[in-house]
DNA sequence: TCGTTATGACTACAGGTGTAATCAATCGCG
DNA sequence: CGCGATTGATTACACCTGTAGTCATAACGA
């Protein structure tokens, strides 16, 4: 048996993760067309995204499937499960890993509306009937 | 009137905030003595501590109190601050800017636990009466 | 006074990151 | 068939980061 793959544990940096976005909403893209959406926005040039789309395959993050002398990038790795190891990162740097803690600093700093607390209320009635 | 204390835009990386922690919990320290704590735990030679405080105070994160031929390292910025923006930066990366989604993915996740739920929902109730 | 030691400043250096140019091959078009 | 456009690969390069060494200098102790 082979090794088991490992689930990323290279990090996707800023630039990176705006490549991973628009394949996350759209599989199978070649470079010029992931180029078109995020070039747009960025500004980038088109050797600019290919160096990003090479360093996330190296990295293990996205898939290139050959297609005709070109690739159609793809994710390997869930949006959800990137977003939820950023998180966890972030609970463990600056909230000494308690989630709670996060949760009552953004109620405390208002970065929660009146509204999203009784959102989260909501939320919280669903998850624990 | 001078410029308005501009309220850091410079990053302060990983390592940096190891120092920044130690600070947060006693300010005024020495070199030597933010060396003590953190370099134990981390490893880091004084040489080391040395350099980050150096990029901590042209960052304009710490203040550099003369005393003697040496210094005493203070922070400039509270780590409420520090916390607060860099939570909004995740929830802003990574939750298009809403922090129920954050909340609801870290409950989804059971990034929150049984307990952790009961908590937050007294939270939410001492906030909102 | 003189050597030891503590200290900040400066320098170093490999690896990551943002941003891109260049190159070689190849495909499609005329 | 030949040429320009497309495309991945390779290379570039400055800046940031982690980690540290060196150096000059100033203070302290003998």
């Amino acid at each position: 048996m082979n090794t088991p793959e490992e689930p990323i544990h290279e990090r996707i940096t800023e630039a990176e993760l705006a490549v991973m976005d628009v394949l996350w909403d759209r599989p199978r893209q070649t470079a010029a067309e992931v180029c078109e959406e995020v070039g747009s926005q960025r500004g980038w040039s088109l050797a600019t995204v290919k160096t990003l789309l090479s360093r996330l395959v190296q990295k293990g993050a996205l898939a290139a499937e050959p297609d005709g002398r070109r690739f159609l990038y793809s994710p390997l790795i869930a949006r959800a499960a990137y977003v939820g190891g950023e998180s966890r990162r972030l609970v463990e740097r600056l909230f000494g890993g308690s989630a709670v803690s996060l949760v009552a600093h953004l109620a405390e700093t208002e970065a929660l509306t009146e509204d999203d607390l009784a959102e989260i209320e909501k939320l919280l009635k669903e998850l624990r009937p």
